[in-house]
DNA sequence: AAGGCTATCAACCGCTATTAG
DNA sequence: ACTAATAGCGGTTGATAGCCT
């Protein structure tokens, strides 16, 4: 899964580093410290580029980087940043220690983006109080939406459609997070629920469980 | 068993922001 | 204030493992 090495006609290598050149390149840094980037393979003595090398240890070598998968609190957490920041990898691995960017971003372009449907559509989290106009913009706003309880039945539709949710502001999606978290509560709740202000707190205290995939019930909004 | 396809992720590239002179 | 150098960021690419037919 690494890219072939190869030497540039500046005789600078490129692709999958060795181990030998990441031992040079941590040994290095962890004695000196990164002063300048563009001149330390030349002290390390490294024929990489001064970006190949901070991208190496940025990524890889840099202690404490995290690797392997993502638990499902990151994976909630990444999902809420974008919704909140837009793609700024930098700005949402600021908020999962231990993970870099470049991971985040990888993660989400391979599981979370491509999980969605429909792509072009950016969810929105709402951290606000959840109001019943609220709720509806954002049913005005797909497809379709079906609310289904824990089990994945669909026998609480009917009381959400019934709940006479009729306003019309653009642009105001769930995130499947939150849908998630709704479903769970219309599964359990009357309709009622949704006419009080709920706190995205309330919501995810006692409702959420490391059982339940959002993906599993949230993908109705985005289709 | 073999070839094709897809998913994954390390690494590259080009651009912008920041800093130093 | 201007310019060049450097750092950092985000999009994209490419190699390969693993799955599917």
């Amino acid at each position: 899964m690494v890219r072939k090495g190869s030497y540039d006609r500046n005789g600078i290598k490129k692709g999958a580093w060795s181990e030998d050149e990441d031992n040079k390149l941590r040994s290095y840094i962890l004695r000196y410290g990164h002063w300048n980037w563009r001149l330390l393979p030349k002290y390390a003595g490294l024929a990489r580029c001064g970006k190949s090398c901070r991208l190496r240890w940025v990524n890889y070598l840099k202690p404490g980087v995290i690797k392997g998968n993502f638990t499902k609190q990151e994976e909630n957490l990444i999902v809420e940043l974008h919704s909140q920041l837009g793609p700024k990898w930098s700005s949402i691995a600021a908020n999962l220690p231990g993970r870099t960017d470049n991971d985040i971003k990888n993660f989400w372009h391979t599981r979370i983006h491509k999980r969605r449907p429909n792509r072009n559509q950016i969810p929105k989290i709402i951290t606000s109080p959840i109001t019943t106009a609220e709720l509806a913009s954002s049913k005005e706003n797909c497809d379709h939406v079906t609310f289904s309880n824990e089990t994945g039945n669909e026998s609480a539709s009917s009381s959400i459609n019934n709940a006479n949710i009729n306003t019309t502001s653009q642009n105001d999606y769930f995130s499947p997070l939150h849908y998630a978290e709704i479903t769970v509560e219309a599964g359990n709740l009357s309709s009622e629920i949704f006419a009080s202000n709920l706190s995205v707190e309330e919501l995810e205290g006692g409702i959420y469980d490391d059982d339940f995939s959002y993906y599993d019930y949230g993908m109705d909004l985005f289709s």
